[in-house]
This record gives C-alpha cells, structure tokens and sequence, in this order.
DNA sequence: ACGGGTAAAAC
DNA sequence: GTTTTACC
C-alpha cells in the first residue's frame, strides 16, 4: 500500500540534511498537493546557537514555504544554503522511497551539479519572516547593551536592509575591547608546545592550573572578539586539546559552553587551507593569518604570511621588537622569562595591529549579510552574495532555483601589439569595467525570477558611491577615524560588486548563469576593442591591453600630463553609456615582453614589474633580484652594467657569497605524506623535491604547510629531488649548496634577456669571459621586437 | 565554496 | 609533450 505523503510526513522527520541530527525542519502535507515547510521548535541546544542555520533569522515555528511537489518523482531535493555548506532536504512521496532519498542524499554525488532528475520546488509561499532576531551573539548583546570593538552598537549590525539610512546613522556607543595587557601573554605564550612542559615546572605550577586561569580571565575579560594569528590551526585547537588530556572542561563560551568546532576550508586563490573552525558561543573568532592571506591575494607583495613578517610588511613591528628562535623559548623561560614575556607581548601587539587594519571591511560586511562576524571573515565572497539573493528569495516568499551544469567560455581580452622598449607611455582602464557592464547591460540569471540581482547590484553601487563621497567629506574636515571607517565600508561595497561578475561563473551558486557570464565578457572584448580603436584613431600607438586597461604610447604632438588626461577624456566621452574610461598613469618608459609582463618606468626613476615571468615568487630569490635589476639595466641602456650585473653574481655563486634565503625556494604542500606515498606508488605522481625532503627528515606535512629548501651535492643530474635540504640545515662556513646547480638557474634567468639581442651579443653580455675584456662598444639593444602575428595584421588593419 | 587567460615550472 | 602552479 502506497503511503501518502501526509503519512510520511507525520511518522518520520520528513526532512533530513546531510547531518541528519541537525534536521532543522519540520514539514507536514497541507492538501493533497502542497507541502508546507516550518522550521523546527526545540532544536536549539545549549553551544548550538541557530546563527549556525540558514534560517536564524526565522521564529521557531515560522512557515518557511509551501509548494507542490511534482507528480511522477519519488523524491525530490531542496537545497538550502547554509552558513557554511549547503544543505540538502529530500522530501519523498512515500515511505517506500525513504531509503533511496537518504542514500541519494548522502552520497558524493548529492551535491549541486546531479539534481538533474530531481525537480526543484517551484512555489514557496508565506513565510513569516522575523527580522533582527539576530544570532545569539546579537541577542546577549542587545539584552546586556554591550558593544562591540571599534565603537560599533552591536544592535545596528542586523538591520539588514540594503538602504542608506540604516548605514549611515551616526555611530555611537563606548567600545569594550579588551585591553591588552600581561595576562593575555598566557595565551600567546603558548606558540611553542615544546615549550611548555618547562614552562610549567619552572614555576612549580601545573599546566592545569594555567589552563584553568586562562579560562578565568577569558571569562573576566568576556571579549566579543577573539583575535589570533593562525588561531584557528594552533591556538585553540591546541588549548583544547591541554584541556581535554588535563580533565579540564574549556568553557570558553559566553554562555560558559564548550566551543563547538568543525573542519572547515579557505580558498586563497589557487590555495586552499583546511582548519577547524571554532564556534565559540557568544563571541567572534577572528583569524589574522587569513585577513593577511585574503589580502594578499590582490596585492601579491608579501613576503611571508607568518606574524613576524605580516607585521614588519605592514610596518606595525616596533622598533626594538623582541624576536626569539623557537628552539630557545623553554631556555628563555628559565633564564630571562622577562624578555619572553616581552615577545609574547610583541606577538598580541602586532596581532592586534594586523587585525584593525585589514578587518574593517568584514566588520562593515555583518551590517548587510546575515552572517556574524567571524563568519563573514572566513567565508568567500561566493556565499556571501548568494546570502543576499536568497534573503531577499525568502523575503519575497518566493523558491530558490538550483545551479545550472555548464561551463563558462570566455574571458577578457589580452594582447600584445608592440613589444620592446617603449615610451613615453600612457595607462588609461575601464572603470569597474564587469559591475559598469552588468548595470549598463542589465545582467540577471536567467533564474533570478525575481530579478534581485540587477538590484542588489545598483544598491550596492549607491552605496558605495555614498560612503566614498562620506569618506571624502570626513577626510576634508580631518575627522580621520570617522574617514577610515567610511573607507572600510566602501571597500566592502567593492568586494562584493567585484565578485558578483564571478558568481555567475561558479558552478555551486544556485543562481549561477554561464551564458550571461559570458555575455559579460564577451561584452568587455568588444568595449577593449572599441577602446583600442579609438585611442590609435587619435594617433596612439597601443602596446597591450588586458581585459580593462591599456597601455600606449600617445601621438608626439600630446606631451604633458594634462594633455594626456584630455585624450582619455575624449575616448571615455565616446565609448557607450555607463562605460568611463579612466585616466590611471603616466611612465616615463616601459619594457613590453610579454602578455601581462611588463617593466615600468616611473618619472620619478622608480620601477615597477608585472607578469609572472618577471617576479615570480615560486624562483629563487636572487633569480628575481637578478632579472629585476637588469630590467633597470635595460631601461636605463646600460649595457656594461648588465654584463656587470651578470658577473658579480656568476662570482657570488661561485665563491658562496650569499644567504641560504638568495637561493632557496619556497613551496607549499597541496597534499599529505600518505596521499603523495599513495599517488607516488599509483603512478599518479612522480617523486618531488619537497616531500622527499619532507620524509627523509620526518617532518610532518599538511595541507597548506610550506617548506624552503635548497639543492644540495656536486654535479648535474637529472634529478635533484634526493639532493634537497632544510634551509635551516645550510652553514655559511661550510657552504653546500649545488653551484654547478644555481650557475645553471642564473643562465636560465638570464635567457630573459635574449630578445632584446642579436645572438652574439647576447653570449658576450652574459659570459663571464675573462680572456678579452667585455666592452658594449657596437651592441645595439633592440628596442622594438617584431614578430607578432597580431602585431602585423593590427598594422595593415591601421594603415588603411 | 568568485572567474578566465597566460606563462613558467615541473615532470 | 603534458600537467601543475602561480600570476594578472
């Protein structure tokens, strides 16, 4: 006998995610044909607030939505974002097909690109809807009236409406952050584990007892915001950890709860870093090592992602900054507890810098997401921007639609019409060339019924406009703090109109839409051309164009600056509605090599390198000081002093006048010691440098973990993945780094050089020949390298 | 849990 | 020559 659906519903907990205990849903048949969903009472338990859940901002109870499920299907899935995954519901027409759904649902394959046999729900309708319920955080927050750092009243942050009087109210409240002082030493303190037995007996206290004061004055101190270099991989899973093996419960959590934590992952760019996440009831984590990471991703000049560095990069180190070496900490502690105490001091300091810095975008973030702070520090612009439309979905009582399968097929325009040394040369972009093409062009996915997209998009940019033009006014009147904050707020207006072009593109977003991705592009190939067009119709002859920004040189007649910011205006004034082209900079010279590598020459003698041939960070560091100044050679002419330049370091490799750091490479590790022992023996990968180098030492690897090392020994065999070692391990006095190896890397880096030189030329530049004297008498620098086949077809093009 | 295009490095 | 990685 056939069940109805009221049956099922009535006798088992119709819905279920992928944690079936987490079931937050509860559902029950309306009529013979419609299905309605209601969130679940008593689900909340004590450390399981419901900022967890898609849906916190809901009543218990609240109707979530109605609809009719289609005839022939035995199940169906809903999906539901979640804070940080998606959630899959599976509602099923009878009990038979039960176990089918809860197998479908937890397989691999339940995720968003297989639901092609399953319909999504295409009516959903009155849902009650409970605004500024908030998160638990906001909740204790607004009973007790505490606020939150930086000045912000905390109630503010859940209005969430996208209109500018809920943004620009003024400001008030007194901060409660937490003052640093010697007791949060204890936590930092903590950064070496080997330390920390010694630590303990040294003054005759147990690690207990610390753990159990540490805990004391987190409670004491009762932050809103915990803040932590690389937090989430060391300091809290470690202290956890103390707690557990000690007996000691870590009820860290405002409500005195146990924190809850998960895995979870974070993208930086091709990157990606598995962590545990920590839930720390009542209070936002905040990770610096990924507000530096994220903000490297567009900036691509840092050295390093570790305190230290991050803080000397960012000019918050201290003058007289203690540092100590990891091995001498337990010795330290003994001896000179003092000046530990002062690094560890140093250490929350910087950390405490970093994080004001770089966090005021995500802090401006939580007053337009439904997302917590923490949250919106962690999560990719992808869930953030889906937040807002399915928001506005759940507002308008209307179903979400699910991820169409596809891929996108184009991208920007690129290319290179003169290459050489060059100038003068102008800079002239698009401005904001994806959003001003989305707006102008009005850009919506197709299964954006409700047509939020373009909206968001159009409050966004109002928004942004208005806090640039706040900032400005604040700035003027010197009110520098109010101006800072004003300028956080624009930048988190322009985080997320930047990557709403990319989420059409991305293939979980449930709104995602290929064809109008690439109606985007597409669009912009045709502005970049029309661009280019116009710039040589007026005399210019165009260098290289990438998506949005051109270089060339303008016509002899335009010299100064004001004459070139006129001819941009003029080509911005023709250019299609809504598309400004803006005046970005002038150089004295550049170098074109190659697609998006190029040498820059300011007025001001500085010099600026793009493109990944020219500053790669993966090569050895003296490979890039190498080509770096024999680019300045090159602009500057002077071919004595590149032959020079080649020389002293041919003599500094061979006489080891270096630093391990000259010649080391850093990598990080994609994988495992076992996944690469398993993908060695499979055949899938073959042996590398690092991870041999990582076994032979027993160090341990994780994902994201990066290792610096050097290649040692004599000879040049094939293989140097036996050769490597620890930069550590490397010894001025006793120097073993492979020369014969490095030589052959400096004749590599100098192959750069090859086009700019006929052949023999080239050889007597770069050959430390000491039998007849080198002199650049009769080398001629090419300056305009030809062969391009662009380049010819451009100019025929032109010349008629 | 943004994208495509590109070149170099690693195999 | 192909795949992977890193850069814009």
């Amino acid at each position: 006998m056939t069940s109805t659906i009221l049956d099922t519903i009535q006798h088992n907990p119709l819905l279920f995610g992928k944690d079936t205990e987490e079931c937050i849903v509860g559902a029950h048949q309306q009529s013979d044909s419609t299905v309605r969903i209601y969130t679940r009472k008593g689900l909340s338990t004590e450390s399981r607030d419901e900022a967890f859940y898609p849906y916190f901002f809901l009543s218990d109870g609240a109707l979530l939505s109605e609809f009719t499920p289609p005839e022939n299907e035995k199940f169906w899935l809903i999906k539901l974002q979640g804070s940080n995954y998606y959630r899959y519901l599976a509602i099923f027409r009878s009990w038979s097909n039960y176990r089918a759904a809860v197998e479908h649902i937890q397989s691999k394959s339940a995720r968003a690109n297989d639901t092609d046999e399953i319909p999504a729900p295409s009516v959903a309708q009155k849902t009650h809807l409970l605004y500024n319920k908030g998160d638990a955080v906001t909740q204790f927050l607004m009973q007790t009236g505490k606020t939150m750092f930086k000045g912000m009243v905390f109630e503010d942050l859940y209005r969430m409406q996208l209109d500018i009087e809920t943004y620009f109210k003024p400001e008030s409240g007194k901060s409660s952050k937490v003052e640093i002082g010697k007791d949060q030493v204890i936590i930092v303190s903590l950064s070496d584990n080997r330390g920390w037995e010694k630590v303990i007996h040294a003054h005759g206290r147990t690690e207990k007892e610390l753990l159990i004061e540490l805990i004391a004055i987190i409670r004491e101190k009762d932050p809103d915001v915990i803040e932590g270099h690389n937090i989430f991989r060391f300091d809290l899973p470690y202290l956890h950890r103390r707690c557990e093996i000690n007996g000691i419960e870590f009820r860290i959590g405002r409500d005195q709860s146990i924190p809850r934590n998960y895995p979870a992952s974070i993208r930086f760019a091709e990157r990606s870093i598995d962590y545990t996440f920590y839930d720390i009831a009542g209070r936002h984590v905040i990770d610096t090592w990924f507000l530096v990471q994220s903000f490297d991703v567009s900036k691509r000049a840092m050295p390093g992602y570790g305190l230290k560095a991050a803080a000397k990069f960012f000019g918050v180190a201290r003058e007289n900054r203690v540092y100590v070496d990891y091995a001498d900490m337990a010795d330290l502690w003994e001896n000179n507890p003092e000046k530990l105490l002062e690094y560890a001091l140093d250490d929350v300091r910087e950390t405490r810098e970093i994080a004001s810095m770089l966090s005021g975008s995500n802090y401006y973030m939580t007053k337009m997401m439904p997302y917590g702070y923490a949250q919106c520090s962690r999560l990719g612009p992808a869930a953030k921007i889906e937040a807002l439309l399915v928001r506005e979905y759940l507002k308008e009582k209307h179903s979400l639609p699910r991820p169409e399968n596809g891929q996108q097929h184009s991208g920007g325009y690129t290319e290179v019409f003169l290459q050489g040394i060059l100038g003068p040369i102008v800079y002239a972009d698009v401005e904001s060339l994806y959003p001003s093409i989305m707006l102008s062009y009005k850009i919506c996915p197709k299964s954006d019924e409700r047509k939020i997209f373009p909206q968001i998009l159009t409050n966004l940019k109002d928004l942004r406009f208005a806090a640039k033009k706040k900032a400005k006014e604040e700035r003027k009147q010197d009110n520098i703090q109010v101006a800072d904050n004003f300028e956080a707020m624009q930048a988190s207006f322009k985080i997320v109109i930047n990557a709403m072009y990319g989420y059409l593109g991305f293939s979980a977003g449930i709104f995602n839409d290929y064809e109008e991705a690439d109606r985007v592009t597409t669009t912009g190939q045709d502005i970049a051309r029309q661009m280019i067009r116009e710039f040589e119709s007026r005399g210019s002859r165009v260098i290289e164009v990438d998506t949005d920004g051109i270089l060339f040189m303008p016509p002899s007649h335009i010299q100064s600056s004001e004459e070139e910011i006129s001819l941009v205006n003029e080509v911005s004034s023709v250019m299609p509605e809504g598309i400004n082209i803006g005046y970005d900079g002038r150089y004295r010279k550049m170098i074109s090599y190659l697609k998006k590598n190029y040498a820059l020459l300011h007025y001001d003698g500085t010099m600026q390198l793009k493109g990944s041939s020219l500053v790669s960070r993966s090569g050895e560091k003296f490979g890039r000081e190498f080509i770096r100044d024999g680019f300045r050679q090159l602009l500057e002419e002077d071919i004595q002093g590149l032959h020079d330049l080649y020389v002293t370091w041919k003599e500094r490799i061979i006489h080891h006048d270096w630093n391990v750091l000259d010649f080391a490479k850093t990598e990080s590790m994609k994988s495992s010691i076992d996944q690469y022992r398993a993908d060695v023996e499979s055949g899938k990968r073959s042996r590398t440098i690092t991870y041999e180098l990582a076994i032979r030492k027993g160090i341990d690897v994780n994902k994201g973990d990066r290792i610096t090392y050097y290649v040692s020994g004599s000879g040049m065999q094939s293989n140097h993945y036996e050769k490597g070692k620890i930069a550590e391990e490397w010894d001025k006095n006793t120097p073993d780094e492979n020369t014969q190896f490095y030589l052959k890397r400096l004749d590599e880096f100098a192959q750069k050089f090859i086009p700019f030189f006929k052949p023999q030329d080239f050889s007597a530049i770069f050959s430390s020949d000491t039998l007849f004297s080198f002199s650049p008498e009769g080398i001629e620098i090419i300056r305009e390298i030809r062969n391009k086949e662009a380049n010819s077809q451009h100019e025929e093009e032109i010349s008629f």
